[in-house]
Parts: C-alpha cells; structure tokens; sequence
DNA sequence: CTCAACATACGACATTCGTCGTTGACAACC
DNA sequence: GGTTGTCAACGACGAATGTCGTATGTTGAG
C-alpha cells in the first residue's frame, strides 16, 4: 500500500513529454506559457496542447507544479541523467539485446563528441578493462 | 510519383515491430508460426496479433513476404544495423541534443561489453581522434 | 467426400497520444 | 463596474497501436 512509493515508477516519458522537459531542464521552473513560447521553434502547437500534456505529466509524476500563484509554475520532477540512463537501457534492451558495445559504435559514428568527452570515454574504457574478470 | 522510391522512406519500427523485426534478423526467413513461437517467452500474445503486426510491417515495407507458399514467408526488408542506426539518431536528437557523448557514456556503464567490443570501441576512438580537425 | 487442422483476411475494440475548442474564473485596466 | 485579456480545466476528436474474435479458404487424412 502506502501512497508514496515514489520511487522509480515513472512511466517512460513520450515524445512530447521529453521536449517538454527538456525545456524544463533548460530553464529551470517555468510557467505553461514560458515553456510553451521557449517551444516556439520546432513546434507549432496551440497553447492549451502544452497545458494538457503538462498536465498529464504532473498526473503521472514526470513534473510538479507550484498552484500558489495564478499561473501554475512547473519543475521537472525527474533529473536529465536519471530519463536518459531509462531511454539509453531501454534502447539497449530493445533494439541491441542488451549489448552496449554496437550501441556506443553507432553513437561515436552519429556525430563527432568533443575532444573532451572523448577522453571521457577513453578513460571509462580503461577503468572498464582495468577490473575485468 | 512512381510506386517505387524504395530507399528510405521507412517509418520508425514500433515497439511490437522491433520486436518481431529481431526475430527475424536473428532467424532468418520465418513463418508467422515459427515468429510467434520463436517470441513465445517474453510475450503472452495470440497468434492472430502477430500475424496481424507482421501485415501491417509489410504494408509499411518494413519486412518483405513470399506468398507462393500456403504459409507465408516473412523476412525483414531493411538490415538491423540500419534500424539501429536510426534508433540511435533519434534518441540522440530527442533526448541527448545531438551530443553523442553522453549517450555513450550512460550506455558503456549501463552494462559491459565483451573484450573484443571495448577493443573495438577503443579502436574508433583512436581513429575519430587521428583525424579531428 | 468429408472433416478437422491450420493459414490468411477482415473488422471490432480499448487505450494512448497529440491536438484543439470552449467554458468559467480571475485580474487588470479604463 | 463593465470590458478585455489571460489562465486552468474539461471534453471531444482523429490517428495509431496492440489486442482478438470470427470468417473464409486451403490442405491433407481417413
């Protein structure tokens, strides 16, 4: 029972959802309209389209929502990292078998990462081989 | 116009399409039988499901079916690295901004691949980093 | 030939998603 | 104090998805 199990049973965020929240990444906590206009490029969707998915989203726990003023301000309720560690394991488990190796190839082949996260990955890779069994 | 601009037209697989499009890679040219039953784990479906999903695919052109048969042919009209790809596009844009490094860095902890993958991985780095601008 | 087994085709259905229009409340301005 | 504009809420709608039930056709065994 127990109304608050809170943890990890967010729902896999949709399409929409996620360019939402990423404006909600971004900005920080915002206003439906804030969010809708920081949208105004690669969308042309009415207002009350945002206001009901936002909606949707503090239904289902993916954002939350301060009533106090007139205009409800929203946050996310989830970090960046946490959804993309999701969509990255359900990609893995869906689309590759669970196998991260070709996964990461065909990401570094995508699109160049920078220097920077190159040696990020560099060094992952050596703390990876360094404790294998 | 023309029936036939074949190349690249393909819709993204669902969920339950990715699904049966890895049966096929896996197994080859299947009939509707030997798919559903080669999905028996994993899923509590009828047979008429998916039969149904693979007609759909084959509307869509994502498998391709010999009818001369009584039990049909399927086989998936479009390779697994390419899908994958295309996957790894998506998410990339949708949920990464386009920066691959992320990406790669949540899949490699998420679970680790064999010695011969992180050689691989190891290998492109090199070459990626041999020839930046 | 008849009948049971199996295959495809067709259509129905519930659910989810994204999309709006409309309504009713509240605020602010003249 | 009435008008105008903004906001949240609600319901409707079309499309897509996944799920079956049923109908229709074919095959092969007895």
């Amino acid at each position: 029972m127990m109304a608050a199990m809170s943890l990890k049973n967010l729902p896999k965020p949709t399409e929409a959802e996620l360019q939402l929240l990423r404006v909600l990444w971004e900005r920080g906590p915002s206003t439906v309209r804030e969010i809708h206009e920081a949208m105004g490029d690669e969308k042309e969707t009415g207002y009350t389209t945002t206001l009901k998915i936002l909606q949707k989203m503090a239904d289902k726990g993916l954002v939350e929502r301060d009533e106090s003023a007139r205009s409800h301000i929203y946050h996310a309720a989830i970090k960046a990292e946490q959804t993309q560690r999701q969509l990255v394991r359900d990609l893995l488990q869906k689309a590759f078998g669970g196998n991260p190796g070709q996964l990461v190839m065909q990401a570094l082949s995508e699109r160049k990462a920078s220097k920077q996260e190159l040696a990020d990955i560099r060094r992952l890779l050596d703390k990876m081989e360094g404790n294998e069994s």
